[in-house]
DNA sequence: ATATGCTATATCGCCCCTATATATACACCT
DNA sequence: AGGTGTATATATAGGGGCGATATAGCATAT
């Protein structure tokens, strides 16, 4: 598989101290969004673990109302782990797609519920390609540069097929009587 | 999440029936293989599960030598589930990348260990587009083209930006000795 | 002669996601 | 005044999925 979330916690936190609450945000709206995710159910347990290794240290802010907030420091134990990940063999990228895997079955969907999909599909795609250009990050170096424009190259790339492509896409599917309970052939 | 493996694996049984071997090996060469996976340690017992549901039938061919070959068929129960899957709400697609992630932390790297990731990762993409051109797939229809051609045109789209900011990804490196243990800035 | 690789199924351990619980503050609506 | 939603903040149980390994015979390579 990819980078364990122990080690994309590190990577976080190379970045510069934080929470776990606050590295879940770096993984849903900064850079890291891009590339990579991580769950609550993840992240804790990984920064606990971490912590007993030796490659973070904690320090409890105390607040008033809310839960200590703990925040993780690289250790430079942790900081050499990194390191030491980022020299390894890097496993290929994945790309899971269930609008893909949907695709794939078109023959026997109406053409309503494609269109339905393709436009859902889009939206997501410009949705995204909106957010990283808005994108106002606390981190800003020309590596997170350049990520963002990967990201968004490859994001108009997967629009203008759609777009192109749109008509073959929908005519992929058949009448919503014939495709009920049975197989259907493509409408010519 | 993305799809269950249990409905990949209808997916996979409404393309024709199969054992559990030459469903992962769809997931490995086949169409799915370019936007999801699954491992045996998955596709067996959800095979277990689906046919203890009457979702699926099996049968044993005997052979000689090996183990018997379980081939598993969909029942219309089975169809209905898959066609129910499809008209549900898709969740989003997801991308996950090792090399974006290393590249965040390119200033902390040898020029020369960012040349070999990149060079690598053009490999991997060019090797992937070649794949898919010479792919013969035992499923040609007019769905399996459409989104090998998507898949084509994606990595097209990266390889570019990838040769077009060679230069700019290399010169986020830092020097051999500079980067050991401390965090550097990018050469200039 | 031995080793690697292919067909073929199965399972254990671990990792990770989803959902939920807990607790508090603040904004907004009615 | 009271309800609802959002944000901060951590934690865990349950289940799904991956990687590694076991088993076993045959084919091809070295």
């Amino acid at each position: 598989m990819n980078m364990h979330v122990r080690t994309l916690c590190l990577g976080a936190l190379a970045l510069g101290d934080a929470s776990g609450y606050e590295i879940k945000k770096l993984f849903e709206e900064g850079v890291f969004s891009h590339f990579s995710e991580a769950s609550f159910g993840s992240i804790y347990p990984a920064l606990t673990k971490l912590t007993d290794d030796g490659l973070l240290t904690c320090q409890a802010h105390s607040q008033e109302g809310r839960p200590d907030k703990k925040v993780y420091s690289l250790t430079g134990v942790g900081r050499a782990a990194l390191q030491e990940a980022l020299f390894q063999p890097l496993q290929a990228d994945k790309y899971r797609s269930d609008f893909l895997f949907a695709l794939i079955f078109a023959n026997q969907m109406p053409t309503t519920r494609i269109s339905e999909i393709l436009n859902n599909k889009l939206e997501e795609l410009r949705g995204e390609h909106d957010r990283i250009g808005s994108e106002e990050s606390v981190l800003k170096t020309p590596s997170s540069d350049l990520v963002k424009e990967f990201g968004a190259h490859v994001t108009v790339s997967m629009i203008e097929f759609l777009e192109k492509n749109r008509h073959r896409i929908e005519a992929l599917g058949c009448e919503p009587d014939a495709c009920s309970h049975t197989p259907c052939e493509a409408v010519g």
